[in-house]
RNA sequence: GCCCGGGUAGCUCAGUUGGCAGAGCAGCGCACUCGUAAUGCGCAGGUCAGGAGUUCGAAUCUCCUCUCGGGCUCCA
């Protein structure tokens, strides 16, 4: 629950109004209320503009606009709304509410389209009894009125006047559609955000600054791990060697976890006929999703999007009987998606993205415990990275689906099932399941907040339909097994991604390329350092080893700059003691006089348990 | 895919009304041999994303293509 705080910005005016709003609903009203006051500013700098709608969003608010004549923002109108906006703000012109009935209301707004057509929304919502998020449903709506005549079709509350408003900035101009669709026309949108300070202005100005120094891409760059190559095409990344040392790290704990937890490794090809498409349902449900075919020996073949029709025909190729199941195939399978070109972003959406990904068959009694064990997989993976910020959602029946709306409706069941009783919260997705199963997600969140999707499981009672799959069971009767798909990381791409910026590129040791840099700290101590280097790499470890043609501060300099874990410096002290000194990355003062055997086994302990930064 | 904004050395960025393409860092060479976040000097580095056009002359203006970023839609 949210703290309920005194209001820092006063009273609200419009019937919610009672005080007793938290911190943030305090802060959704005041950047609402920007919002307002920013579509004032656009309604006097470009006379004859449309409104669309003007929410407040997490950290700050937009607004959707259709100029006239088909106007577009520039970067440099944000300066002119800004300031008039500060004028409309020293005006402080109040914000009044009225209640009117709907055709008074059709009457104010008959120069607005959108607006008459949320009026026409609130009739309808009204007749119907149907829920509308934008619009309470109901026979009159509710409009503010501020000081110069401006009007605005909106259900509040506001801030009193356009006074309240301590602190706000315009951050971007972005093109948008009305309703979010691509068949209504398109909108001119102004990202803003605002505070009820200038200092909490500032700091979150400042975060978000901090934020883009943490993004993948950038670190992608600046510690030359990965790049994505125009020859080879958009979405479709490299490695180089330190990148990709880091993604075998991770492959390896995928495969090793999976191994210790009773999933059985398979492999399965990158392309396959269009035959198993078919079958499968891809080709008629998920085509747009798809690499185009390509013609060879009379057939088409496709590059796979999803691994799991040939884990079934795995499963599919004998008899099982029910001492199979559960039956876990488990596979790094690289698989091959056509993202729009708008869409792509870093690693983080590719078009070649390798998912940890495995297909359970289990008997319906086993499918229970078998969800209750791949959350709990899922819980203690993200555990592992200390990602703890996650957010857990159902995702139901889509529009587009395949299969009886009854075998859905038990498969969602399980998975509601299996979320209550291991106690994760979770929020109800209605119509964003996969087009042949409902779905668990687990979204966790970027350096800048967007969310996305890593963690799935699925419920899937198509698929072995489809294929007629079938296992011997205790009564010698033949039965259908049901299906479950499901990823940990999500794709080895993305989970890279997000732990990029989670770590801030300051991965955790057992996660670097390099475990140490040491140090000499002239070219005669390089003897030295070298025996260090050859000890660790006895013991597994992976150390390197700068020579002594650069002042030693450059050189530490150097080496903090590539997020090393640490830095071992060695001299005439160390040399005669067969110690180091221990710059650990993170801090100031470095440890002295550590013995050789002593920091490798630190280092190699840390790396045995996977541990965390200060753990 | 659609809307907006970008693309100049490996990276970060200057480049005036159209008039000889620049800096810092990184790289390479030489010197320096140093105890924990930048030693000095020198060298090299470019089809100004690509193509077409306007012009005596284009990094600069126009058009097209590619690509990146911010959104919309979509999704691991």
């Amino acid at each position: 629950m949210e703290e309920v705080k005194p209001s820092p910005i006063g009273t609200i005016s419009g019937p919610e109004g009672d005080g007793q709003q938290s911190l943030e609903e305090w802060r959704g009203v005041l950047r609402h209320s920007t919002a307002h006051i920013m579509a004032q500013a656009v309604m006097r700098l470009w006379p004859g503009t449309q409104l669309a709608i003007g929410p407040s969003i997490a950290d700050g608010f937009y607004y959707d606009f259709k100029l006239p004549n088909d106007q577009r923002f520039k970067e440099e109108d944000l300066v002119q709304i800004e300031k008039e906006m500060k004028k409309i703000i020293k005006e402080n012109q109040s914000f009044v509410r009225q209640e009117i009935n709907i055709e008074q209301a059709k009457e104010v707004f008959g120069d607005q389209p959108f607006k008459l057509e949320i009026i026409d929304a609130v009739e309808q919502a009204g007749a119907t009894g149907e829920f509308l998020e934008e619009v309470e449903k109901g026979n009159s709506v509710s409009l503010y009125k501020n000081g110069d005549g401006f009007v605005d079709l909106c259900r509040g509350p506001h801030v009193p006047s356009t006074g309240h408003i301590p602190a706000f900035k315009l951050l971007r101009v972005a093109g948008s559609y009305w309703r979010g669709s691509e068949a209504n026309p398109s909108l001119q949108r102004v990202y803003g955000t605002a505070w009820e300070s200038k200092a909490l202005l500032d700091e979150h100005l400042y975060r978000l600054e901090e934020a883009e120094k943490r993004d993948h891409r950038r670190l992608g760059v600046e510690m030359d791990l990965f790049h994505f190559p125009p020859e080879i095409g958009s979405g479709l990344a490299v490695f180089h060697p330190k990148g990709a040392k880091i993604r075998m790290l991770l492959e390896d704990f995928s495969r090793r976890e999976h191994l210790e937890n009773g999933y059985e490794p398979v492999w399965t090809p990158h392309t396959a006929k269009s035959d198993l498409f078919a079958i499968s349902g891809h080709l008629g449900w998920y085509k747009e999703g798809m690499y185009p075919g390509m013609e060879l020996d009379g057939s088409t073949y496709y590059l796979k999007p999803m691994n799991c029709p040939m884990h079934v025909l795995i499963y599919k190729d004998r008899l099982r009987s029910y001492r199979e199941l559960p039956l876990r195939l488990y596979e790094l399978g690289t698989v091959y998606r056509y993202e729009r070109s708008g869409v792509l972003h870093g690693l983080a959406r590719v078009r070649a993205l390798t998912q940890d990904d495995s297909h359970i068959f289990c008997a319906p009694d086993q499918l229970p415990q078998e969800l209750a064990s791949i959350l709990k997989f899922i819980l203690k993976t993200l555990a592992t990275f200390g990602l703890k910020d996650f957010q857990a959602e159902l995702s139901t029946r889509p529009e587009k689906y395949v299969g009886d709306p009854k075998d859905w409706e038990l498969a969602t069941e399980a998975l509601r099932d299996a979320l209550i009783s291991a106690g994760i919260d979770y929020v109800v997705s209605e119509g964003d399941g996969a087009f042949y199963a409902p779905k668990i997600d687990v979204h966790l969140k970027d350096a800048i907040g967007r969310k996305w999707q890593v963690s799935t499981m699925q419920v899937d009672l198509q698929m072995p339909k489809l294929f007629d799959l079938e296992f011997i069971g205790k009564d010698n009767e033949r039965h259908q097994p049901y299906m479950v798909h499901r990823v940990l990381f999500g794709s080895v791409e993305r989970f890279y991604a997000i732990l990029l910026e989670h770590f801030a590129g300051a991965m955790p040791t057992w996660l670097c390329p390099t475990h140490a840099r040491v140090l000499p700290v002239r070219n005669d101590h390089e003897d030295y350092a070298m025996e260090i280097v050859a000890k660790a790499k006895a013991e597994g470890l992976s150390f390197d080893m700068e020579e002594a043609n650069e002042p030693l501060g450059a050189r530490v300099r150097k080496a903090k700059l590539e997020k090393l874990p640490y830095i071992l410096v060695v001299g005439d002290q160390d040399v005669e003691a067969k110690t180091v000194g221990v710059n650990l990355r993170g801090t100031n003062d470095p440890e002295r006089g550590v013995g050789s055997g002593e920091i490798i086994a630190r280092i190699k302990s840390e790396i045995d348990r996977y541990a965390l930064a200060g753990e």
